[in-house]
DNA sequence: AGTACGATTCGATGGACGTCAAAGAATGAG
DNA sequence: CTCATTCTTTGACGTCCATCGAATCGTACT
């Protein structure tokens, strides 16, 4: 039974919390490599792939950080956390600062 | 005699610390102001616009950071300091980030 | 039930940051 | 030359943040 964690609206998005949440260079490199994704994936593989060299409680800290920004959306299932990127509500809100910041279109 | 207060290369841009100067609120209050202006201006001018709350060396403070990420270039003419955004290195560098942080083209 | 596993929370620590008051340059006026 | 004005630097203070180890929670598998 899958729970989406909790998230703020597109509409109380803060510029000042989403550019704290990707100045941090561990976050971005996770958000980069979730930009690439198209598809959502398993936290943990995510993390493999961002091949950041963080312990458990500091990773789990930044995808947080991320999802309470209003960058990521997080679903719970089972023991899995399974994240994507919230690219129509952060183009809606902010067109062109996520390709402009990980690169790319 | 002007005199430019020293600053880093484009090619020597850290995003890192460009989001980092973009994530204050008071920084990013000047940096609207001054993406809005055409020509260069004088800091005290540009204060004023922006309408902080804050005090002399914090501003002074501010305004460094700002330069010192490659936001800004700074130029001393006698007691005055005129104050400019890199808009072509920060096109050059990162496309698209500085309409996308501050708003408009 | 019990165990193993993944993720989160808690507590602590070290460092970075924003802020200001006071002291220190630098410049223009008298 | 001296003084006054303006910005900058220094020093200090409080706060926030990234990080980790240990403990906790929830889920899956046997």
């Amino acid at each position: 039974m899958p729970r989406t964690l909790p998230e703020p609206t597109a509409e109380s998005f803060d510029l000042t919390v989403i550019l704290n949440a990707l100045a941090d260079p561990g976050r971005r490199a996770l958000m980069t490599a979730l930009y690439r994704a198209t598809e959502p994936i398993d936290c943990a593989v995510l993390v493999e792939k961002a091949d950041l060299g963080l312990s458990n409680p500091t990773v789990s800290h930044h995808y947080r950080v991320l999802r309470e920004a209003g960058l990521t959306r997080t679903v719970a299932e089972g023991r899995k956390r399974i994240v994507r990127v919230r690219r129509d509500d952060m183009e809606a809100r902010f067109p062109g600062l996520l390709p402009a910041v990980l690169g790319g279109p």
